[in-house]
DNA sequence: AATCTAAGTTAGTCGAGTTTAACATGTTTC
DNA sequence: GAAACATGTTAAACTCGACTAACTTAGATT
């Protein structure tokens, strides 16, 4: 792989936004067009026809002229990790932070772009061991205090 | 206070850095010099002299040409809550999630500025929790699980 | 098949934030 | 106090991503 193909692999938080779209339309329509990104970006059709070219010429969508959007294997590859990465985001933010549903969906969207990889991964692992069976009498302590704002109960003994 | 003022109270994340550099660096040095903001953010010069007209335009900081940098009250009001948001969650990827000094620091920059109102003080909150006395347990058992990839025993029994 | 409408593109503009290069000011040193 | 050097400012240009307005194309309707 050259210097020249490693170099385009890196994109800006926009562009990884319109990735995302891309990969969330698809998987829900099967087909992508640009009005449904515009629709859903809240963007007018001439900025979405401006990123696709954008998108295509560093190859990561397959876009003819007035025809629909498609993934090139690299562009499918990034989408799913940004989704992905999405998605973990969205439920630390929920189900840990215990933030609602519209809150979580939102601050992930803008989070999301300034995760290093190691963070993102950390994060996932965090996320991984909290949920791994049922919640944790702490996580349902902490649940109390946000509620609450008193420390429920402990078994343990605290210093001080 | 009228609308007009009210419209100037939001910055952008790039002001938002600007400001957070000058507050760091009047902790640090007392006295702040638009060569140390440029070194510090590793800008050049003339972006810093631009930044600061519109910091000192939207009422943030007082600038006078070739002087020294200072807050407004207002500024110095926010420059604070931003710093404090940053402190909280460079503690929560050091002190939770375990990641190193250096990358805490450098991801926290970037993701401060993602971070809504509420989901910023729900996280303040959750770090309070976490930390408010001695490391907890399930705490402990993250950090072996990120070391050796195994849980430890646990004293309660599992649902599977 | 001609037309109408919905969808997509192009061209030009804007604003934020950056840069370089040239210029202005302040400070130190002799 | 003048020269030399460090610091700060300005102007012009560039990038990115948005917008509007005008234009083109594809598909549906008749």
């Amino acid at each position: 792989m050259t210097d020249k193909t490693k170099k385009y692999d890196k994109l800006s938080s926009n562009m990884e936004d319109y990735l995302e779209t891309v990969i969330v339309l698809k998987q829900k329509d099967g087909v992508v067009r640009a009005k449904d990104i515009s629709e859903l970006m809240n963007v007018t059709k001439a900025s979405v026809s401006c990123a696709l070219k954008t998108l295509s010429r560093k190859g990561f969508v397959l876009h003819e002229k007035y025809g629909h959007v498609d993934f090139t294997p690299k562009g499918e590859e990034l989408a799913n990790k940004i989704k992905k990465r999405h998605d973990m985001l969205t439920k630390f933010l929920k189900n840990i932070l215990g933030l609602d549903n519209k809150l979580s969906e939102k601050d992930a969207c803008k989070i999301e772009h300034a995760l290093s990889t190691k963070t993102s991964k950390r994060l996932a692992k965090f996320v991984e061991f909290v949920q791994s069976s049922e919640t944790p009498e702490w996580l349902k302590g902490f649940n109390f205090y946000i509620k609450t704002g008193k420390r429920s109960e402990c078994k343990y003994k605290r210093k001080k």
